[in-house]
DNA sequence: AACATAGAGATTGTTAACAATCCAATAGTC
DNA sequence: GACTATTGGATTGTTAACAATCTCTATGTT
């Protein structure tokens, strides 16, 4: 039943948040109280609920788990971890706010660590694997479509990255793209909001698809690189759009 | 005064302890208290004072510190956070004890990062960047010849490496650097425990500052990758040849 | 002798109170 | 009016006690 190594979830990671999935990855079966709450602050950051730059308070939390701040203390250790929150050293917490430059040093570190991840799923690609991505290819096809502010499309597009990068072998590498893509993903979106720059990102998937199924190493490296090049240049260019005048409108 | 952008410290990394550098590169002026323990709990570990596989209990060191366990577990989960420390839910936390595979996957994972930082060193290399790295190759070739467990000579291929990747420029990925070979470097030791195996790499190092200092990016890589490459195999093979009889003696 | 069980001790997880620090609004000064 | 001190509230940092869990030893059973 269990056709290789870390396999069968692959089948199903569709229904489970993203956080979820960011810490039942890490091993553990069950997660902690700490982990719980983790997971939920950072879908809430990922989806937007709470903002880039909002203030993160224990008290808050504790009072809405129904704990006390020690455990919220922890999670807002994992968030930080994960890079999803900014802890200042007796200031606080907030929602991690990349700067350009930020961005623009992951997506070069996500673009060195493609080279590696590439080559080994192509090598490791199995009937399998092919299946599973077509059908995540279905889902990306259909979000392609959806008029929203493009996050559904970056959140399926992340997933399916994630299932090659499993694929690939190295669990350490797997972790590590896990944390930069997340880091990234609000970013990434912004780069995806218009429908003409999810089916240019549809093009290089389909065509990268292509290639693995032909075993065509170099050109499905070649796909993936353009495309973390494309969606990096777009979210930075958006990113510089917006920042450089915070909005000091009225008063 | 302040010749390029992070340079001043390149001058005196010598005299500060590894670990201390681990939080003082991450920004902050003064450490915090939990900072300050996982510092010192740190270099305990890479020097060996507390070996793999130890128990790291809170209470111990909150009396040895003199603190309560609170900033204790603060500190664990900080030397969780750099993979010096495994902290299992409910069981404890342990020097972390890497596998085989997993430090193959790290020096893999530091070999694609060495694409971008090497090709980058080259690039934004000078004279001030060049006499410090003369400097410490110095140092480096002193500690070949000192006949200890390699421990010296890896820390020093370490701090010497790291200042090359410092001027690299990408800060995320200098930071990712740290960590990942800051938790392997228990383990080059084990490759550089001979005097020949520590001259083969002066060698490398040796030629590779040539080729830095003639601006020859390919040459440079080329070694850097090598030594990356015999020095994950070296190790790997030392581990092997360690670890499948667990020492089941006496008894 | 091998194995299962129970319990004591050790250890981590959680809580609530207290201490230290930071922040912002207010009052005071030039 | 602009700038600097002050003070109160909000927030994080730390502590010590208590609760939950795990581990290891000793005991008992087959």
């Amino acid at each position: 039943m269990k056709p290789l190594d870390g396999a069968p979830d692959l089948y199903a990671p569709w229904e489970q948040t993203i956080a979820f999935r960011l810490f039942s990855d890490a091993g553990q079966r069950t997660l902690s109280v700490p982990e719980q709450i983790a997971a939920q602050v950072a879908d809430r950051i990922l989806e937007g609920g709470l903002p880039t730059g909002a203030k993160i308070i224990e008290q808050e939390l504790a009072a809405e788990f129904g704990v006390s701040r020690g455990p919220v203390r922890d999670a807002i250790r994992i968030l930080e971890r994960e890079g999803l929150a900014t802890v200042q050293s007796r200031r606080g917490a907030i929602v991690t706010d990349l700067t350009v430059r930020e961005v623009r040093e992951i997506f070069e570190i996500r673009g060195a660590l493609y080279e590696i991840v590439a080559r080994k799923t192509v090598q490791a690609r199995s009937d399998e694997l092919l299946s599973v991505l077509e059908a995540g290819f279905k889902r990306l096809k259909y979000f392609a479509d959806v008029e929203d502010d493009g996050g559904r499309y970056a959140e399926t597009a992340y997933r399916l990255f994630m299932i090659t990068a499993k694929y690939a072998g190295n669990q350490r590498m797997y972790r590590l793209f896990q944390s930069l893509s997340l880091q990234t993903l609000r970013y990434s979106k912004l780069g995806l909001a218009t429908r003409q720059r999810r089916q240019r990102s549809v093009k290089l998937w389909s065509e990268a698809l292509q290639a693995l199924r032909r075993g065509d190493s170099e050109r499905y490296l070649s796909l993936a690189r353009q495309r973390v090049a494309e969606s990096g240049e777009e979210a930075v260019k958006q990113l510089n759009a917006k920042t450089p005048s915070p909005a000091r409108a009225s008063k």
